[in-house]
DNA sequence: GGCTATAATGAGAAGCGTTCGCATTAGTGT
DNA sequence: ACACTAATGCGAACGCTTCTCATTATAGCC
């Protein structure tokens, strides 16, 4: 039950929070811009704003449900929240995403925050290429 | 002389380019937005249209003069190119800039790419955190 | 050194993703 | 069920960037 979710997170449980959920829980797609997120309420005949969207995702993201990226190109994409942090590998053909997570690289990155004297407070990190079916 | 370096790089040596190359060359900034350059510029008594500092910003990017980054806040930032790569860590309180390079680092990027199939083509890595002035 | 073809510029309009303002609507706790 | 308050939807506005197009400057040739 979303309701349930979304009061753990200390938010009201209002309609167009709860399909924003739920849209991300059941799409295909992990990876999702606000934009997408619309689009998908509006095939699914919801009546909600993108303002709403927008705020929603917002608030989802303050509220830890939610992880907000910057693949390039301007917007944001949001993915829901499952705990386990990753850094993703996209490629720059097709747009296809894939996720990794390594601790020699984690690792390296609080020597190097220590090093240059920095209390770290997060990291982001892409790698863009061609992926396998792109190659051919 | 900057003329030559714009010729060598395939571009007419016109005086909006040569000024706004001159602003990369001897600001103390390494890392500056479009507007900080158009700022520059009309503090040194320019004369250039902010359209024409982005469209040149962009042409040196192509022509591999400057380097485009993303850190984060929507703008783009730019820095002269000189040839060695590197990364950034940053300051989420005073937004002070610091560069690293770490082979360790590198070399699992490429790693991970092969694993998961990508030919590498490039990557962008941000650690953010508070330096050792702001943590006090 | 001038002349011409052509590319570059400047100014403002437009684009795009995102946020804001405000009147209306809906959730919550009683 | 009610009232208090927060959330919503709409359109306008935002910030950064790109586009349009008339004007200007550069490069190569005479
Ligand atoms: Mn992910
Ligand atoms: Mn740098
Ligand atoms: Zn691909
Ligand atoms: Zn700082």
């Amino acid at each position: 039950m979303e309701s349930q979710d979304l009061k753990k997170a200390g938010l009201k449980a209002t309609l167009p929070r709860i399909k924003i959920l739920n849209i991300l829980e059941s799409s295909p797609a992990r990876h999702m811009s606000a934009e997408d997120v619309y689009k998908a309420l509006l095939e699914g005949g919801e009546e909600v704003g993108l303002a709403t969207v927008y705020r929603v995702l917002t608030q989802f993201e303050a509220a830890g449900l939610v992880e907000r990226h910057h693949f390039e190109g301007g917007h944001s994409i949001f993915e829901l929240n499952d705990g386990d942090h990753h850094d993703h590998i996209l490629c720059v053909k097709c747009g296809r995403v894939d996720e990794f997570m390594d601790d020699v690289i984690e690792q390296r990155q609080h020597q190097i925050a220590e090093e240059k004297g920095y209390n770290i407070t997060s990291h982001s990190l892409y790698i863009f290429g061609i992926c396998r079916k792109c190659q051919k």
